[in-house]
DNA sequence: ACAGCTACCTTGCGTCACAAGGTACCAACT
DNA sequence: AGTTGGTACCTTGTGACGCAAGGTAGCTGT
């Protein structure tokens, strides 16, 4: 039926997760597993394992985490993320052009330069 | 140096453009190099025409768009799009689903079933 | 005739979500 | 001891799509 919509919402979901992710690790930090529930449960999203595994990759590949292995006493490691500078800069950046694009018609220009 | 910022817009405008079309033509029809420009005009989006073309293709493919020829005085036809039913209804459904998407934590329970 | 604008469309490339599948560790029940 | 079920990690193959670059064609001015 929708296949157009359910392939929209795919697209979508590509730029907002990373931005959810580093969002949440700028609260606190966490691990991959725990991440996959708490995003499964929000609203739109609804992603998997699969998704998030290879994101994370990404994410500490660029240096926008860091990772921290800890030893669980009940079930195998876990594995801990961490916002690094970068990270939060990075973040920062997204937030700013998420603005931008929210605000309709209002293309603001950049402190008049020129 | 950013790379992964600016790969993270490219991801960003995936679903951007889409709704950011429909939205467009929601207000009144357009061709599609009108549309080029206005979308390259506006803050974070820049697109090309070799975004826009195969996204208008795809959009008339999936009946959210219709086209009209229509000759123009000084220079080639242009071809205007419409919104179809369709089209509109998929807005709607857009609109809807970016709308739960930036509520924050408030997921919205599905008529509370079971 | 030629440059330049409008306006259309296609090809090749790279990125990424997702489904599906795989490994390993631990607890509880049979 | 074997099986189930939960936690937690990761990989592979597929398909979708933005984008740069390139291509066609009509009109205008020099």
């Amino acid at each position: 039926m929708d296949d157009f919509f359910n392939n929209w919402v795919v697209q979508v979901r590509k730029g907002v997760l990373e931005h959810r992710v580093l969002r949440s690790l700028a609260e606190r930090e966490r691990y991959a597993y725990e991440l996959v529930r708490e995003m499964a449960a929000a609203p739109g999203l609804g992603l998997s394992e699969g998704t998030l595994y290879p994101l994370m990759s990404r994410l500490r590949l660029n240096g926008l985490v860091a990772s921290r292995l800890e030893e669980s006493t009940s079930g195998p490691a876990r594995k801990y993320y961490t916002l690094t500078p970068e990270g939060r800069q990075t973040l920062a950046a997204m937030d700013h052009f998420l603005g931008e694009l929210n605000r309709p018609e209002g293309p603001k220009r950049e402190g008049g330069s020129r």
